[in-house]
DNA sequence: TCTATAATGATAACCAATATCATTATGGAG
DNA sequence: CTCCATAATGATATTGGTTATCATTATAGA
């Protein structure tokens, strides 16, 4: 899927909520899709140029999420990062650095991901839970950190 | 393992680096053993009696999450729950409520948990990360909260 | 018992995140 | 196009979980 065309959804999915794509949501959802992995609100914050304001970050983050454009994630550090649903972006994994927190995302075979998904609906089921989703979160240190 | 098994690990593994094995420290420590999932530090102050003060449980926390006793869990909420580490109360996964927050621990059949780390190592290498571990974190809405 | 060192706990500080609110911008309706 | 109801913005204040400080207390070993 292009950038166009999932903004294209975006755009629609807020439009039946009386939600409006503005220019600052079209910045950060622009970046999350560049982004490689799920990104927290003071790192797009640094990396936006000119950089929208932490106040309005925040609040886009929140009205896409709550939307549900966006997926919270929140890794070893303790921050919140976002980054497009999986409808928008695809399902995928986190490979997650247990030092300084980067995550970056991976897309599994459908033979790996179906047994995967096999052994999550066995874990909803006997734990009572109503199933909305899985993450497996691998863990280790990156390049830089090792 | 028992109760008391686990707590002479942890006293060990305190007094090789010279760290004590408080009462304090025991009766957090405890509290974890006896939780079926990671606890939050308001959560233990609450259940605890006499509760320890935040401050010192925020401490005793931090100190066994360091020296390898506990791990930390960051879910939906952003809260940061601890648990006795895996080498101590054994390898599981966990079963988390997009709406409130809490966390289940759960063991899988063998044969799941070879499928799962199988494709654990096929992703941590893919990636270039030196892997330390990896968590399946099935979500899901809790009895209470469907 | 003495002593060096770790632990405690009250308090203050920190910081990511959220709430507030006056101002500005936007997308129809006429 | 203009008007207007409503949503969005952004500066600021506030919240809440967590961490740092530091004088006091407790502990283990000599």
């Amino acid at each position: 899927m292009t950038v166009a065309q999932i903004e294209q959804l975006a755009r629609l999915r807020l439009g039946e909520r009386g939600i409006r794509y503005t220019r600052g949501r079209q910045q950060v959802l622009e970046a999350l899709i560049r982004a490689d992995g799920p990104r927290a609100a003071v790192e797009l914050h640094r990396e936006m140029q000119p950089p929208l304001p932490l106040s309005s970050l925040y609040r886009s983050l929140a009205v896409m999420a709550e939307a549900g454009i966006l997926s919270p994630h929140h890794g070893p550090t303790g921050v919140t990062r976002y980054e497009p649903a999986e409808w928008l972006i695809g399902h995928h994994h986190h490979l997650v650095c247990v030092d300084c927190g980067s995550v970056d995302d991976v897309e599994l075979s459908s033979e790996m991901e179906a047994s995967i998904e096999q052994v999550a609906v066995r874990i909803a089921g006997t734990g009572g839970y109503a199933l909305t989703g899985h993450t497996l979160e691998v863990e280790g240190r990156c390049r830089l950190c090792a």
